[in-house]
DNA sequence: TATAAAAGTTAGACTTACCTAACAAATGTT
DNA sequence: AACATTTGTTAGGTAAGTCTAACTTTTATA
């Protein structure tokens, strides 16, 4: 059984791996500024990890979730974003408030809990940002998406997913009445700094930034 | 903010004060005990939270909660009911299956959930073993209730809480179709050794012992 | 009431997860 | 290729919560 430390860890690697596409290895002092600890403390910890075969780790190496590691990360992921499911459909909680409950959810343990929140959920595909639920069987469901960058003028779309989950970016979206599946039409794309004018649902016209546009997943 | 194991100790205390129904105080190794820990440790821990103001203590004398103590305390238990009447009701676990789940989920903090998830639960008064949910203000509903072992023969009662909640007796429960609600009615009372016989529901008349008739809580 | 038993405390030690400070290796830059 | 910077490690220390073993106080009983 892992400690709830431990299972930050492993969580943490996973979703290294995940940002940084191509390589699926990350850094101590990553590690470390990603879960708020000094690189020491991280050392420290994968070297623990590595006992207990989670990670592939070696001295001044870089680091891998070995495959049992990344099967107990993926099983934490998906307690998280089933969490946060229910966070959001059934308890009326906002877009930008689900996740620091679900870092504490995340952590129950009880396979059976799981499964039955599933079940209750209706076997929820994605999760209130968009991002996929693994499934028992560690699958995960894949979504065609693209940034919302991408889009050349005139083209529609619709919202499947967010890139960036800070509070701010959230509390923006939320503002704009942007919401998973909402509808987005580009109208105009400025060259000279990157932003874009685009139609909100049946709204009126408006402009966002280039990094607004590139924390926004969309598909055709 | 208190640790895990903080908040243990105080839900010791609050569930001991109940137990010793006349005497609200409880002992070192009483509590220790109760948590599976040993006294040394409850000591210890005992100054901890004396520091707090959590608790009044004095080397070797009785402890108590303090007025903040016991709100805290309240607050926990609250929420661990909550959740035991959330996996009871909405995800289908069984009466000897919740405790140990709510046990770990009472200690999510966030003061939205338990009010939220209370409201979800349409302000639910009782959980599953008919215990009382305390309100977000701290009262507790009350309700009438007597030991199934009190009734004279003749007498026709309902289920409205257990005594004992240990997994052996709710199963057998389970086993016997009783459930909170379930109509019983006493048949005969046997003097020699206090057992006796009595009719579930519609069902035919059974026999059951004296520990049993006194781990059950019924109304007139 | 003297003494044995029970209850409770203290001291010292261990583990986990964290820190700081000093050091070592790897990488990037001229 | 030499050196500076970045990155990562080691050593030694802290706090929380636990333990055992030895001790003290309270309580129960002969």
């Amino acid at each position: 059984m892992l400690s709830y430390t431990e299972e930050n860890y492993l969580k943490a690697l996973l979703k290294l791996s995940f940002q940084n596409e191509d390589k699926p290895e990350a850094g101590t002092n990553e590690m470390a500024a990603h879960l708020g600890v000094k690189p020491a403390t991280a050392t420290d910890m994968l070297k623990k990890l590595k006992e207990k075969e989670l990670v592939n780790y070696k001295k001044y190496g870089k680091i891998l979730l070995t495959e049992s590691g990344k099967q107990q990360a993926i099983e934490i992921l998906r307690k998280h974003r089933l969490w946060e499911t229910f966070l959001y459909k059934k308890l009326d909680f906002s877009w930008d408030e689900v996740h620091e409950v679900a870092e504490q959810l995340e952590h129950i343990q009880s396979a059976k809990l799981v499964d039955k929140l599933e079940e209750f959920l209706g076997f929820p595909e994605f999760d209130p940002h968009g991002d996929p639920i693994p499934k028992a069987n560690g699958e995960m469901p894949t979504l065609e998406k693209i940034l919302l960058c991408e889009l050349r003028e005139g083209e529609i779309c619709e919202v499947v997913a967010v890139k960036d989950t800070s509070t701010v970016f959230l509390q923006y979206l939320e503002k704009l009445q942007i919401t998973i599946g909402t509808p987005i039409k580009v109208l105009e794309r400025i060259d000279f700094d990157g932003s874009m004018s685009i139609q909100i649902s049946e709204e009126e016209a408006r402009n966002v930034s280039m990094k607004f546009a590139e924390s926004l997943f969309v598909k055709r």
